[in-house]
DNA sequence: CGAGTTTGACCAGCGC
DNA sequence: GCGCTGGTCAAACTCG
C-alpha cells in the first residue's frame, strides 16, 4: 500500500485513504500502563503505520515511540487530535453489513454454492463483496501484559505468527453476541515491552464494569468509544478511572518506570472525569499529560 | 457444563 | 497464476 501520500483532511487533520474496502480512521496512541499515562496519541491510519513500525528497524535506530511520534509530527496531526475522534464517521454506514461472521454457515454455503469442506467440519467462507473493515483505533502500551483490561470482555478467536516479528498476534472478539468489535493484540517487534492493541468497530453495549484497574490506554479507548459526535449511538459511562495503586495483581505492575515515564506528572494530577477534561482542554487535555504537549 | 482458549486449516487479498 | 500473509473458522481442549 502506498501510504506516502495520504490525503489529510485539512479541516479535521485526520487521515483517510481512499479505498472502497477500508474505512478505518483511527487514533494512534502510545501509552504507558505502568504509570497510567498516555505518552502520545494522534490520528493516523493504523494498518500501514503498524506495518511501518514493525518493519522499520532497519531504517532507524529510534525507539518505537520515537518513530510513531515522528509520524505524527509529519502528518501534522498531533495538534488536531481533538478533532480526530469526533470527525470519525464511526463506520456507521458499514456497521450493519460488515458482519461476515454473523452469517450462518448454512447461509454462506447456500450463497457461495460451495459444499462444506469435509475435513474441516464444513467451514465455508463467504464469497462476495470485499470485506469492509470498520474504524480502527490502536494503542501502543508499555506493558508486560499482552491482554490489557479495558472494561469489556473479550474472547480470543485466533492467534497468528506475524511476519518480521517473533511475537504472535492474538485476535479477540467482544463476548457480547450483538457486538462486532474486535481487537488485535501484538507486541512490537522493535520494542518487546510495547503492546500494540488495535480495536476495530464500536461496542453496542456498555462495559461490563471496570474490574480492578484499568490500563492506561483505557481512557483513550473510552474516548474513542464515546465520542461527542452525533453519530454516537450510545451513551457510555464515563467512569472515574482508578489510580495506579488500585491496580490488581493481574495488571501491569508499576515497577521500574523509565526515566521518561517518571517525569510524567499524571500521577500527581487528579483523576478527573472525561467530561471535565474535555470541556477544559479537549482531547489532548483529556489524555495526554501536559508535559507531552509542550 | 458453559465459557474461554488453543490450534490447524481454510480463505481472500495482494504483490511479484 | 502463484505464493505469501493476514484474518477467520471451528473442533478439540482446558478451566472454573
Amino acid at each position: 500500500m502506498d501510504d506516502d501520500e495520504k490525503p489529510i483532511d485539512p479541516v479535521t487533520g485526520t487521515y483517510s485513504h481512499d479505498s472502497s474496502s477500508w474505512n478505518d480512521y483511527g487514533l494512534f496512541g502510545i501509552s504507558d500502563s505502568r504509570d497510567n499515562s498516555i505518552l502520545s496519541e494522534f490520528g493516523w491510519n493504523i494498518e500501514p503505520e503498524l506495518n511501518r513500525i514493525d518493519s522499520a528497524p532497519k531504517e532507524t535506530d529510534a525507539s518505537t515511540s520515537e518513530i510513531v511520534v515522528d509520524q505524527a509530527t509529519k502528518a501534522g496531526l498531533v495538534e488536531n487530535t481533538g478533532d480526530v475522534s469526533m470527525s470519525n464517521p464511526v463506520a456507521s454506514s458499514s456497521e450493519s453489513e460488515d458482519r461476515p461472521e454473523s452469517s450462518t454457515v448454512s447461509g454462506e454455503a447456500a450463497s457461495s454454492g460451495k459444499p462444506p469442506t469435509p475435513g474441516t467440519g464444513g467451514k465455508v467462507k463467504k464469497k462476495g463483496p470485499k470485506r469492509i473493515r470498520q474504524q480502527r483505533f490502536a494503542f501502543m502500551t508499555k506493558s508486560e501484559i499482552d491482554h490489557l483490561e479495558d472494561g469489556y470482555r473479550w474472547r480470543k478467536y485466533g492467534q497468528k505468527a506475524v511476519k518480521n516479528s517473533p511475537f504472535p498476534r492474538s485476535y479477540y472478539r467482544c463476548t457480547n453476541s450483538k457486538c462486532t468489535v474486535k481487537k488485535r493484540v501484538e507486541r512490537s517487534s522493535t520494542d518487546p515491552t510495547t503492546v500494540i492493541t488495535t480495536y476495530e468497530g464500536q461496542h453496542c453495549h456498555h462495559t461490563v464494569g471496570f474490574p480492578r484497574g484499568l490500563i492506561s490506554h483505557e481512557s483513550a479507548y473510552a474516548r474513542y468509544l464515546a465520542p461527542s459526535s452525533t453519530s454516537q449511538q450510545f451513551s457510555y459511562p464515563r467512569p472515574q478511572f482508578p489510580q495506579v495503586g488500585d491496580l490488581g495483581p493481574s495488571q501491569s505492575q508499576p515497577q521500574v518506570i523509565s526515566s521518561e515515564a517518571e517525569n510524567q506528572p499524571s500521577r500527581e494530577q487528579p483523576q478527573t472525569s472525561f467530561q471535565d477534561a474535555r470541556v477544559d482542554q479537549g482531547l489532548l487535555g483529556d489524555i495526554v499529560p501536559s508535559i507531552m504537549r509542550n
